[in-house]
DNA sequence: AACGTGACACAGC
DNA sequence: AGCTGTGCCACGT
């Protein structure tokens, strides 16, 4: 699990990795916001190292399912095309509506595992 | 070794 | 109401 303490002094903890196991663990046709993994890995990293681990996210990483809390696909244009990631979105059953994720609160998946 | 950057978020104005 | 500024922390140069 990636519910290891935020940092440890001693231990020098991937956040990338952790990210990465988090994005990889939402659902297909759900989607996430980077503020959201930030604060499930403990509210110590600010969602801008999510970003930033975004930009190194190795193959099998769903970057496409992590927007921003508004919504928006703030990301798109890292992608190798505008469309790639509004596309992977709509291939997964997320309709996208002017760069924005339709019923975003509904499909959005918290990485706490949706406490009831 | 320091400064600037960055796919965000929140408080203030 | 939206826009601006500040905080967050690792990575790149």
């Amino acid at each position: 699990m990636v519910a290891r303490k935020a940092f440890e002094p001693e231990t020098r903890p991937d956040f990338f990795r952790d990210v990465y196991e988090v994005v990889k663990l939402i659902p297909r046709g759900r989607v996430t916001s980077y503020g959201a993994i930030a604060a499930y890995l403990g509210t110590k990293m600010s969602a801008r190292m999510v970003g930033w681990a975004m930009n190194a996210s190795p193959a099998g990483v769903p970057a496409h399912r992590v927007v921003n809390r508004n919504g928006l696909l703030t990301g798109k244009h890292h992608f190798p095309t505008p469309y790639t990631m509004q596309q992977l979105l709509e291939q997964e059953g997320i309709k996208v509506e002017n760069d924005r994720v339709v019923d975003f609160k509904r499909v959005f998946w918290d990485p706490s595992g949706e406490l009831p």
